[in-house]
DNA sequence: GCAAGGTC
């Protein structure tokens, strides 16, 4: 019996091959450098049994989908009809070694097992492999091995239970294929074709569409009209201040602020009238807390905390984990998974750190018995394990200073997830003030645990209160109103636009990095400083270079103050003015830059004519999407087929097109208005 | 020349 095993990548092929086959492999080379073949025996279950395997891989997805040629004129076609042209699935040049390869693999096999990921795209590329193998050997089977790590007995489990492939995922994937495709031709053709003669500086511009694209251009411009819109308001508050045993303590009112003058003032001065200077401690309670050690690492956590704390793009930190992983120093970069299998040897992982000049020390005290099984996330994508190191990799070498500023953060940051959480006590501490509430808090930290390994967070004791008994009177050092301003949020951050990307499913772990690259691309949007985006109250012309573009753009809209940050002093913590801003936990200031994004007089006239076409599903919303997501799940299911999906999405957005070509003017407007 | 999704 002849066997034919096919994976998404080289690197699986290769250590599938090695499993499997233990000492007793032998490699061809084929056609394609990265392509190899690896011949080996492996005793199947029944009824293949004792079988002559090849393993082997392909490089993702095989064929490429695209317009018949009559339709590739963007002049002597209506946009329009690209709804139904006719689509041709074709194997690209580069990719014809590849091809050949299965082929003449398949002729001489019986049996294909296919071993790309256990996701959606993988079905789909396993279906690909299967129709290439076909097209040489007409008879051959197939069969499916479902493994999500490399682990040797995951994977010999795997060959030892074959499934059928799931043809219903590829599916879906054919769907989402056909849908992307008309709906990103047409609408970019009608976009490019409208826009270019109405504004001279759009001559050149490519004015794409895409169901990714066009949402997260849509959050930037979110979020820049909340802040344009911001208006700050003013609040008032009261603030208490107690000294004793030479210990000063400021007490924050529970109430927070009150956005009316008047009633703070009258509350305050009952309070002044009515007690004597003195106020009551009516309790004190010091409880046990934690500060939780990280999630294992996802390739979304991995770019936002990339860009949080070491200040690199999430493109530049996929770029370099990719390396990387190349190299071998990490696992596959590219996982949803934030839960570690239970049958994964992670303390022979640790100990391949224990060499290491700054962390070694913590990793050999986690194998002296710190050790602490990962906590496991919501998330398993099947297909792969979290983001892990699998080799040391020290400074020096033919390693970058930004590569290891990556491997450092994984490195650290799955040490972290095999420690204990931080370990503290806090003291909660609440005063009457004739009848007002007012409370402190403070913060002993007691065992630092994986904070001394994972040094972006950031835990520190506060000040340590004084002892209180409750019951206690106690003499008011000091009792204020204060008035304070509310702030505006910012503009959007990479580390934000990648949490909303990712909350709405736009894009995939693979691809959310390059969504952000393309937007910038196209003119879309533009990265600033940040801080520097405070200045700019308008978008920024499509011209202007990304990063520091300074003052120029500016002068404008100075006038108002942009930045109200003024009023700070709103006594201390709990909720208030900044509308939903989340992150900023840690924020340890390693982080060498951090950028903003701001909408270009392009993207922002693009997001306002289509809000102005006013569809109650705006290309710039996150709808479609999510709309595809669930139809997609529906054809795994089983509850829709393929061809339902289509012609479903594509009726509803033939529409879409319809309406916004009989309401161009709108769009042509909105460029002239702001792309002058 | 258009999309998004794999992968190098």
């Amino acid at each position: 019996m002849k066997i034919l095993c096919v994976a998404e990548k080289p690197s699986i092929a290769k250590s599938v091959a090695h499993t499997l086959g233990g000492g007793r492999v032998s490699l061809r080379e084929t056609r394609n450098k990265y392509i190899k073949n690896y011949d080996f025996t492996y005793n199947f279950p029944p009824p293949y049994g004792s079988a002559e395997v090849t393993m082997t891989s392909v490089m993702g997805h095989i064929f490429h989908n695209d317009f018949t040629k009559e339709f590739s004129s963007w002049d002597a076609v209506s946009p329009i009809d690209l709804f139904r042209a006719r689509i041709l699935k074709s194997v690209p040049a580069d990719q014809e070694n590849i091809a050949r390869n299965i082929r003449d693999e398949a002729g001489r096999s019986q049996l294909l097992i296919i071993w790309t990921d256990c996701d959606r795209e993988g079905e789909h590329i396993g279906v690909e492999v299967l129709n290439i193998a076909r097209e040489r050997n007409r008879n051959i089977g197939v069969k499916r091995a479902m493994f999500n790590n490399l682990e040797a007995a995951h994977i010999h489990q795997a060959a030892r239970s074959l499934r059928d492939i799931d043809h219903r995922l590829a599916q879906a994937v054919d769907a989402r294929m056909e849908i992307d495709l008309r709906l990103g031709a047409a609408f970019t053709r009608f976009q490019s074709k409208l826009l270019r003669p109405a504004c001279t500086p759009l001559k050149n511009s490519l004015i794409s569409y895409g169901s990714c694209q066009f949402p997260t251009l849509g959050f930037v411009v979110d979020r820049f009209k909340r802040v344009r819109n911001f208006r700050p308001e003013t609040f008032w508050y009261i603030k208490v201040v107690v000294e004793k045993d030479g210990i000063t303590v400021n007490f924050n009112w529970k109430r927070v602020h009150l956005f009316d003058r008047m009633a703070t003032t009258l509350l305050f001065e009952r309070c002044m009238e009515s007690s004597n200077g003195e106020a009551r401690i009516v309790s004190m309670v010091k409880k046990p807390t934690s500060k939780w050690r990280p999630l294992p690492l996802t390739t979304v956590e991995l770019q936002r905390r990339g860009a949080l704390f070491l200040g690199f793009s999430s493109k530049k930190v996929m770029d370099i984990a990719e390396k990387l992983y190349t190299k071998g120093f990490l696992s596959y970069p590219r996982t949803e998974t934030d839960q570690f299998d239970d049958g994964m040897d992670l303390q022979a992982l640790i100990e391949k750190q224990v060499g290491d000049a700054s962390w070694g020390g913590y990793a050999q005290g986690l194998l002296n018995g710190g050790f602490c099984k990962p906590k496991k996330g919501k998330h398993n994508d099947h297909a792969h394990p979290p983001i892990h190191p699998v080799a040391h990799c020290s400074q020096g070498g033919n390693i970058a200073y930004d590569e290891i500023r990556v491997y450092e953060l994984v490195a650290r940051h799955f040490l972290a997830c095999c420690s204990e959480d931080a370990k503290g006590a806090s003291t909660e501490v609440v005063l009457d003030w004739a009848g007002e509430r007012f409370g402190t808090t403070g913060l002993r930290v007691v065992q630092r645990n994986y904070l001394d390994v994972y040094k972006y967070d950031r835990w520190t004791s506060s000040q340590e209160l004084p002892e209180f008994s409750q019951g206690e009177l106690v003499t008011l050092k000091r009792a204020t109103m204060e008035e304070g301003t509310t702030t505006a949020p910012g503009y959007l951050t990479e580390p934000e636009l990648i949490q909303q990307m990712d909350a709405n499913g736009i894009g995939t772990d693979a691809t959310m990095a390059d969504h952000i690259d393309r937007i910038l691309d196209r003119g879309y949007v533009v990265k600033v400083p940040k801080g520097a985006g405070g200045r700019f109250r308008e978008p920024l012309p499509v011209t202007a270079p990304a990063a520091t573009q300074p003052r120029g753009a500016a002068a404008r809209g100075g006038g108002r103050g942009g930045r109200g940050a003024r009023g700070g002093g709103r006594g201390g913590r709990g909720g208030g003015g900044a509308a939903g801003r989340k992150t900023n936990g840690a924020n340890g200031g390693s982080g060498d830059g951090q950028f903003e994004f701001i909408p270009s007089t392009l993207g922002f006239a693009l997001a306002e004519g289509y809000d102005a076409i006013g569809f109650d599903k705006s290309l710039m919303k996150p709808f479609l999407r999510r709309d595809l997501e669930l139809s997609m799940t529906d054809i795994c299911e089983g509850r829709k087929t393929k061809e339902e999906v289509i012609q479903q999405s594509l009726s509803l957005y033939r529409e879409v097109f319809q309406r916004s070509n009989e309401q161009k003017g709108i769009l042509v407007q909105a460029c002239r208005r702001y792309v002058v």
